[in-house]
DNA sequence: ATTGATATTGAAATTCAAAATCAAATTATA
DNA sequence: TATAATTTGATTTTGAATTTCAATATCAAT
């Protein structure tokens, strides 16, 4: 979590960009979550530090974390942009439940592997990649209705 | 094609729904195409056919599609939603170049395999699942630039 | 073929997250 | 601390997705 910070101190830094206290509040309650956030879901959480913060400003943030290759996007399938933690944090698949909404990562070694033939099979230069699973996570198949 | 609009028909009667000239109409542009389309594409292209077709019917008559099991969502990650034909087509998985955008469908049973055993390991049951890879194609690839 | 109950249509309005605007406030550098 | 540049937050705008509603079309039963 400190090397976050400072990797993200960095960047400011080198694109000529200001590091304000709205910057570092916001980034420090994304570090701070483990959820997939929404821009809705983080501003909530930092405005609890400081309640003047603005959804535009949490907005931009989560942009410039992005860029700066500390959070990504994650698309759960139901319209809404989420945020996950990609500094230093391997590649992994999602399995998403359909009932409660919990998202599992998981990484599987050998589907990298076979993701990577696939693309030499039609001279595909792979940059970036999403799996998704759907479907009911162990909890939810236990219970009788819904 | 001529089981997929008898597969239509049927669905429609079985959920006390109409068969009316439009459906026809945004049934058979769809069934046409085989490009990744979306609402807007296909109005564009039913209109060809009847100019008095409205936005809101393809939109509405995709959603049928979709719940009929002749179309499915992809999402190629520009925020806008496409379909593409499903009766009767396997899974499959998606390259989507970068530059030129063209979507290649790839099927690969392995993978498929892998991620019914990564599913089992967390003892959660699969539905559905998509997976997308970006990054550029053989042609973009070949350029000098852009 | 006609009827009548019900579903459908298209234009327009609404929704809602994402993105842009802008004057006031803040920051970094000299 | 002065200055130039960036950032902020309230607000507006955008744009795709979705809904509304009065007019119209469908279809099963006459």
């Amino acid at each position: 979590m400190k090397a976050e910070r400072a990797h993200f101190f960095n960047f400011l830094k080198e694109k000529g960009l200001k590091l304000t206290q709205q910057r570092e509040t916001i980034l420090n309650a994304f570090l701070k979550t483990e959820k997939h956030v929404s821009v809705e879901d983080l501003y909530n959480i930092a405005r609890r530090k400081d309640s003047t913060i603005g959804q535009a400003t949490v907005f931009r943030t989560l942009k410039l974390l992005a860029e700066a290759e500390i959070a990504s996007h994650v698309d759960i399938g139901d319209g809404i942009r989420r945020f996950e933690h990609r500094y230093n944090h391997k590649h992994h698949d999602h399995l998403i439940c359909l009932k409660c909404h919990k998202v599992i990562e998981a990484v599987d070694e050998s589907i990298e592997q076979r993701q990577e033939a696939l693309c030499k099979k039609f001279s595909f230069q792979p940059v970036s990649h999403r799996l998704e699973i759907f479907g009911v996570c162990k909890k939810c198949s236990g219970k009788v209705k819904n």
